[in-house]
DNA sequence: ATTATAATACTTGTATACAAGTGTACTTGA
DNA sequence: TCAAGTACACTTGTATACAAGTATTATAAT
């Protein structure tokens, strides 16, 4: 009944995806939406199966998901982990943590190119608002941000990116659906946001950057709210005695 | 000639380890030593044969060793990045980074068990210097940052940690065995540098902890100019014509 | 009924086989 | 000598096969 969609990872970003990638990607959307309860145990054959994949791009997906830390890899089955409120706060004080690095980078360098990329990426996101893109509109969210970590060029605060990127698209995905649906006028809000977000980058405002990330996270509360509803939702009917 | 010694890596690590791990382990000493040159091109099947396994724990190395960003994986081979001084600078920026939001976090709880573990590790880094063991010295110091990095909790963080972790790990070793032979003499530093961040935590005071953190940065510039050294101590003959 | 032991149905880790694609080198043509 | 095209060697990604180990279940003995 709720397979009404087969996938929930979109399509259209697989194109060129390996069998591997597709499946790491579904699965990750599955555990994150609550599909997969947290606490079920994978294995590696019974997803071969399910995916009508071999277990060698299973395994790949595993593999990567475990050092997304959403699930956990033991002798005998991947317990799934999943995204709780405390670990979707972890990845904000993340966020925030090498959003304020790169700024204190930024302000150094010479970000005129930056802030145009930056313009056209929130005009491609007011673009997706206007014809209701909830996917596409995620893409150009997580690509902003990503934009301004980029711009620094430090290899490994763009490995800590990439390791959290995965689990933010998901999220901020299955967010911005449900938004789409039934939190219309938050969108004005978000744009508004990103708008102080470049600002703060041309004028290198440091209190303009900080009061852009508070208001972020504000915003993303409001989001794991919605997505926590959205899990109860899917997990109704399964075995409530669960401490 | 330069293999008098079959493994950089201590075998007394690996006993439970798998194939893959063997694998990923002694491939990421290879190539920071730089015995493997940043740049080379390596082949699954080449490396299979070469560690006497098959193309699985290979692939799983390099998947690996790709997160870790000192190789890049492309169409054809994976081509060898390795640590270049810029890298390691970036990699001390994401240390003090978490260690300092590490840090922060510990002046709100209770550090005693924490002081009394790390004291623990500490007797044991004196221990291995008496005994001239620099395998088991790197070991220790390896497990004094991540057990205060694990005392907080917090997932994310230590996710960092984990990614950044295998590297240091090789790049201690490394280090560490060409001080026992050329600095003795650094190793009272390093112990009473240890002994300040004990304790800072101890006092959670937080100047002393700075003060602690960048000695330590100091301290590993020191190493960066050892391992370049004895990189291009290894790396002599080949081509020089490098631009 | 309960406990100990043995069979079996899983699990992962590794090896091997195969398919599709890419670059190189050689051959063939002028 | 040079250019174009073709064959070949080598690449990754995936499927399959096998081995070693673990948990569960069934069986047998007390």
């Amino acid at each position: 009944m709720a397979e009404s969609k087969e996938f929930l990872y979109p399509a259209k970003w697989l194109s060129k995806a390996s069998a591997g990638d597709r499946v790491t990607s579904e699965l990750r959307m599955r555990i994150i939406s609550g599909m997969i309860e947290s606490g079920a145990i994978l294995s590696e054959n019974k997803l071969a199966a399910d995916f009508g994949v071999s277990r060698s791009p299973v395994r790949e997906a595993l593999k990567i998901l475990a050092s997304e830390n959403i699930i956990r890899l033991e002798r005998m089955g991947a317990v799934v982990i999943g995204l709780t409120e405390k670990k979707y706060a972890e990845i904000y004080d993340v966020r925030i943590l090498i959003e304020t690095f790169v700024f204190e980078r930024l302000v150094r360098l010479n970000t005129n190119e930056l802030v145009m990329e930056l313009s056209k990426i929130l005009e491609m996101m007011k673009v997706s608002i206007k014809y209701l893109d909830a996917d596409e509109f995620s893409y150009q969210d997580v690509l902003f941000h990503e934009t301004i970590i980029r711009s620094i060029d430090h290899s490994y605060i763009l490995m800590i990116w990439d390791n959290l990127k995965p689990v933010m698209e998901s999220f901020i995905l299955l967010s911005m659906r449900s938004r789409f649906k039934e939190k219309y006028e938050d969108f004005t809000r978000i744009i508004n946001n990103h708008q102080l977000y470049i600002d703060a980058i041309k004028t290198k405002d440091r209190d303009i950057m900080i009061k852009s990330l508070h208001e972020n996270f504000d915003d993303v509360q409001g989001k794991v709210e919605d997505l926590w509803m959205a899990q109860q939702m899917l997990s109704k009917g399964v075995e409530q005695e669960n401490d």
